[in-house]
DNA sequence: TTGACATATTCTTTCTTGGGAATATGATGC
DNA sequence: GCATCATATTCCCAAGAAAGAATATGTCAA
């Protein structure tokens, strides 16, 4: 089975960088593709193509008016992302002793191969 | 340019749903690899490697124990995300009034073509 | 050592992606 | 109609991804 399509969700489809930001954009105020285009610096079909992904998903609000198409954020759509992430709340409190401890461990292992880390 | 890759960062890591369920399982104690299979109903060698990327991104730490390996998640790791969406969060309170209109315009184009979207 | 248990890796197959370039569609004003 | 602005789509390509099957590695116990 290959990988789930960005469509699928909002969790593929904020898997993208870019389409993170173009969220983060849209989220105050609607604009007109080419703001997205001019302040991200994208590619126009790039642009497009993300923001039919995000458009598919729910994540973003569409309006025609004119020669322009103006998109938005609809953040309620992101609450299912924020939601998940707050049952793990609770653990994250209850760990922070150990944090830093974690951190460091997995500096060291960052750039090993797996031959290496398998022989621990 | 292809997606990136599933270990490139948490956002992507996270967009695999077994990965979810495997974090959910993992978060209020460490566990061996064969109890994520008997209760994820996985295959193990599948296991084993959704187990690699999240450890890879340090969404879960691992223990050797005998001939056993412990995982357990890091809920910290989750935070990036948890605060990401967090952004948003003015946002789609201030929107309340809008959404169940909004839902059920998503709910129309739902499984339309991209064809008839055109024409709109 | 041998065998059994626990976990990890490799290989193959099927399928999706995001960028770039080129082109198509759509709306407006003359 | 025609040129122009604004946006969307199509085609191609390189890079992975996830599942399954088979196999490898590691550890313990007798």
């Amino acid at each position: 089975m290959p990988r789930a399509a960005t469509t699928s969700d909002t969790f593929n489809a904020v898997a993208e960088p870019r389409r993170r930001e173009i969220l983060e954009f849209l989220a105050p105020r609607e604009r007109p593709v080419n703001d997205v285009v001019a302040e991200l610096r994208l590619a126009q079909p790039s642009v497009s193509k993300h923001l039919r992904v995000l458009l598919e998903v729910g994540l973003v609000q569409m309006r025609r008016e004119g020669r322009q198409v103006l998109y938005r954020t609809d953040a309620e759509a992101l609450r299912p992302l924020h939601e998940w992430a707050s049952r793990f709340e609770r653990y994250w409190r209850s760990q922070l002793g150990r944090v830093k401890e974690r951190a460091e461990q997995q500096e060291r292992r960052t750039n090993e191969t797996p031959e290496k880390r398998r022989k621990r």
